[in-house]
DNA sequence: TAAGTTGTTCTCAGATTGAGTTGTTCTCAA
DNA sequence: TTGAGAACAACTCAATCTGAGAACAACTTA
């Protein structure tokens, strides 16, 4: 069966009924540690559970626009703060039982958001918060969910490696100590101070200097650090790699 | 709009009407040149022009399993031959106005395969054969599928930097000259033979030696070349990095 | 048998990395 | 006001990795 089947006339009705929703990952850290958005079900199926925040692509939408709608919706964010939220497709779900109601095929996405405002209860009666990554167990999830954050996780561990992504947890003007913390957040260990910084500050592109600094030092000492923002880079060349692991493990 | 609004008793058919389908880049390597699947359309829309080799998910079938049998439909291959191919998720396409007729999401594949005999026609009428990527323009392409195919192409080049996939574009045993110029011919430049030898015997996991060699030397003379089969490592530590680009320009 | 090709190993300089040290600026509390 | 501790930023140095080229033996064809 080819694309060509798709007859003028065809009528789509006549075909199994595949429902396609957008979801969202969306990652935050808040206190130095990473944050999920997530939504507590009110209804069956999976009712108590946590699920993440999504729903139908609407007619004329495009799957980038759905999931950044869903993400404004659930975080009442707009304007400005939501365009510099960043979003990426993550993968397509589509196990023939991952929704016990009827076919549903979700097109997952990843967002990396600077520290937010807590989620306003918006018309729906959602439970909308965020919730520390490490506070999850996927029996507390819906359908598939564990399956897709574990696959965002992964996928956002690897980002910060080769992209300067990393700069969308902060706000606009950031320090290199700033910097290291969301490597060290998103990766889960330490990193050594000084090479970190020699080697952000050689990587051309990854961040530019403001020529300002902070107004204080460090809220338990120090000098104040100087800021940065974000270069123009979209890769890093040569990459931030992570230390070695025997294997990565939830 | 979220996921518990799937209620229960709610019908499909009131919604409108989306059609998801799975279509695939499939990669090979035929006398040194990188090669993909196309199938040449014979109806309208885009009569005439290249196509990837898609269709429907079927009811009951997996995204995978569904890219995996559309592969195996379009080149004629099934049991251990099309299990040796690799077969992953691309991306989702989904733009509302990517087919004239209605609105279809795509869930892209990518497959590296070893070289396989030209497709057969089978019993639609379609024309499917392997063609050199440098061969084509995205004019001639059908839908969207120019940019998938952009996109399923640096997807190859970036997998084969952290990932022992090259060596699924060749036989189950090989010779350390034969995986190079799959690198060589995927990422269009050539290698420093030295270098890349040292490189892949001291990543560990990537090839494990079979302890024979080559029938006969290379055509033009040479000593004959050790084998090698695939070793068990999913991921390159460390990878395997093409040189530095300005940027990567198709 | 000669000439040329190729697989493999080696050498060496330059770049990059990991780990630790130093100097200075700052905050907090005595 | 000052001393103790903290943190930013720069540096050092050894170990490792990379790029480029050379060497050499094993093979081919002419």
């Amino acid at each position: 069966m080819n694309e060509q089947d798709f007859l003028a006339g065809y009528d789509p009705r006549d075909y199994p009924a595949v429902a396609v929703t957008v979801d969202v990952v969306a990652l935050t850290i808040r206190e130095g540690a990473l944050h999920l958005l997530l939504i507590r079900r009110g209804a069956p199926p999976y009712a108590g559970h946590w699920a993440l925040p999504g729903g139908f692509v609407q007619p004329g939408e495009d799957l980038a626009t759905g999931a950044r709608r869903e993400l404004a919706e659930e975080t009442g964010l707009g304007g400005e703060r939501l365009r510099r939220v960043h979003l990426e497709q993550l993968g397509s779900y589509g196990a023939p039982d991952r929704d016990p109601r009827m076919r549903v095929v979700s097109v997952a996405h990843l967002a990396f958001a600077p520290d937010l405002p807590d989620p306003v209860a918006d018309t729906d009666a959602d439970e909308a918060i965020w919730l520390p990554v490490t506070a999850l167990t996927s029996r507390q999830l819906a359908f598939d969910h564990g399956r897709i954050i574990d696959d965002g996780l992964e996928r956002a561990r690897s980002k910060l490696e080769y992209t300067p992504l990393a700069t969308r947890f902060l706000a606009p003007e950031f320090t290199v100590t700033e910097l290291r913390e969301v490597y060290e957040t998103v990766w889960g260990h330490p990193l050594h101070a000084g090479n970190f910084h020699r080697k952000v500050l050689s990587v051309p592109g990854f961040v530019e200097s403001t020529g300002a600094s902070t107004e204080r030092g460090g809220a338990r000492g120090g000098p104040r650090a100087k800021l940065y923002r974000a270069g123009d880079a979209r890769l890093l060349h040569p990459a931030l790699l992570r230390p070695a692991r025997e294997e990565t493990v939830r």
